[in-house]
DNA sequence: CCATTTTTTGCACGCGCGTGCAAGAGGATT
DNA sequence: AATCCTCTTGCACGCGCGTGCAAAAAATGG
């Protein structure tokens, strides 16, 4: 009862209350309304350069931030996109969350990154992100399922759908990927080239690859250039040791004659395990050494000395560029059809 | 002017206006308060099952799920937290990643993935993790730096600032992490036990490297043990082809006799690197191929038959674990002192 | 059947900031 | 000096939900 009214103040003298401080205190101290405090924050808002001065000035003796959340919910635009991810075997995976944590960063969104623990999870992944109010939602290398698109279009919380690095025809989703026809073909022409005759194709989980034309692309141009169809090795997941086990037994029960003189594989991460598998020292006396690999994706591993990894590098750079585009609303050209380029390395080297 | 009251409705017709649902229109179906559609969804609140029931069920059919941000708002909670990476190269973050993003979901918290840029950047992302309001900041293998605790302890948005993986006896910063010391301990004595003798030491950058205490407890048991300090050599950064460069350089410099009989490196992705630099055929016709190696992290692709890497498995489960403990505020024992386990393959096995 | 307890429901107020518009200040013009 | 225009500032209202408490309803006991 004998506290005095300093007790409401804010000098009570040590400031261990933790209230964090607001725009109002900021105008408070500079001798200001709240709305100016926030027009000195923003660009290209209509304030004098001394207002604005002095308010971002006593902000920073205040230790002020303007409240994301608050604004997005006044807003009604959060800055903030959710990543979603379905596994994280694929070192590829890492690359692609940087490019995109940082393009995102320097454009001003922030990153809601959610692990999609399993493909029936999915949709709950996105809702949870969508609870969020986040401006976007992008599939870093995931299929759009049904029941996710009946959620977005359903309650209309989610703005934009984009799936990346990965085609989709889908209505409602827009996706972000370079042309993997294209692509395929210069690997297929470079293979070609160097003489390869008896490819092998190691595909990925075949409910997934389905999406990807690179499997289509090699076999029907390998068809049209010799008349045959090359074999195909389905690999269960998108990781190096599985490639690695699933082609070492291929190559174990394959006859010495029907071995093949390269693999082309639908990404890195199976590639690295199948240069693993091919450099073994021996397959019951058959002598693979020669075979020749080719990935896609350029991951980092790939580049080391040991792999040396023929492989197809996307455009990270420009498709994180596209993301932000499209996230602001603007028009992008060929962002489902992007340019990247063959990598020749030792892997495609004939002895 | 002639556009009658249904104009306001949201029996538009079509229903393509694009406001999300709320809990009010959940109400109004249901013939409840706005209250106790919340009560429907929060576990443990007074509300008789009927109503629960209904509610839900008129949720579902309207599509409707509680906006988190407006949610975090009201209760000062946001159930979000950021998640600080300064770095991608090294492939143990990716699994780091997965782990926590799981454990997290699971237990009902979002992730806010920031890209800490450089080292500058880092105060500035972690200030704008606090600026979304998140419960905590979780520096993922990166260190605290001055700038970023003045940050949190100034304006004190940030309830919590959690290192993982990494000791920090900064005030103010918990540490998530397994005992170095002991770890290390566990490596050194089975490098001693399989008869190595002349170690050379693989470290990080210097600065970096500093906070972890694997180098100082490998050299001064070597010492204890031998009486003698086995060479370090330091990479640039923690990526395998740094390492494998540097080491390469290192082993062409060395005489004969000079030549380490194992490396010991700081973490997996320097070991990788240095098993590429042992295995080549030759420096300068200097065999190398017998050398040991040891690592520590156990990513994935030290578990590759052609790398094989003797290294040390941090306890990531209970880790993940720990972090939601602190993060609900429970107290959590050995928190910086966890145990791994020390994970033995063939990149010790002496020829 | 009424008093009492327990369960269930409703509500005022606030979280921190954006939007759109109207009022005020300052300068230039006639 | 009065007028007009431009630059700058202030404000009412709302975003969707949580908190704490009070009112209402239902259940219990005698």
């Amino acid at each position: 009862m004998f506290r005095s009214a300093r007790t409401k103040g804010k000098d009570v003298t040590d400031g261990s209350d933790s209230r964090a401080v607001t725009a109002d205190d900021v105008a408070a101290k500079v001798g200001v309304s709240r709305w100016t405090v926030a027009r000195a924050f923003k660009q290209d808002s209509p304030i004098s350069p001394r207002s604005r001065k002095r308010v971002l000035q006593a902000a920073l003796e205040l230790g002020y931030v303007p409240d994301l959340l608050a604004a997005s919910l006044a807003s009604d635009k959060s800055n903030l996109v959710a990543l979603l991810v379905d596994e994280f075997e694929n070192p590829h995976k890492l690359v692609m969350l940087e490019y995109l944590t940082r393009a995102l960063r320097k454009a001003g969104y922030g990153c809601l990154l959610v692990n999609s623990l399993s493909d029936e999870d999915a949709p709950e992944a996105l809702l949870s992100a969508s609870q969020r109010r986040v401006d976007a939602a992008v599939l870093i290398g995931m299929r759009v399922n049904e029941t996710m698109l009946d959620l977005v279009i359903g309650a209309r919380r989610l703005r934009k759908l984009i799936v990346f690095a990965r085609v989709s025809t889908t209505p409602g989703a827009l996706s972000i990927c370079c042309d993997d026809v294209t692509a395929m073909g210069e690997i297929a022409s470079h293979v070609i080239a160097r003489g390869y005759r008896r490819p092998l194709f190691l595909a990925g989980p075949e409910t997934v690859s389905t999406r990807l034309m690179r499997k289509e692309t090699f076999l029907s141009r390998w068809r049209q250039e010799f008349g045959s169809t090359p074999p195909v090795v389905a690999v269960a997941a998108y990781s190096p040791i599985k490639a690695y086990e699933q082609l070492t037994a291929y190559l174990k029960a394959s006859k010495a004659t029907d071995l093949p003189d390269v693999v082309v594989c639908e990404n890195d991460a199976l590639a690295l395990g199948a240069v693993d598998a091919v450099s073994q020292a021996d397959h019951r006396h058959k002598v693979t050494r020669g075979i020749g690999v080719t990935g896609f994706d350029d991951i980092p591993a790939g580049a080391m000395p040991r792999y040396s990894l023929t492989t197809y590098r996307q455009p990270m750079e420009d498709m994180a560029a596209a993301l932000i585009s499209v996230l602001k609303g603007e028009a992008v050209q060929n962002i489902a059809s992007m340019r990247g380029e063959l990598v020749v390395r030792q892997s495609t080297e004939r002895l």
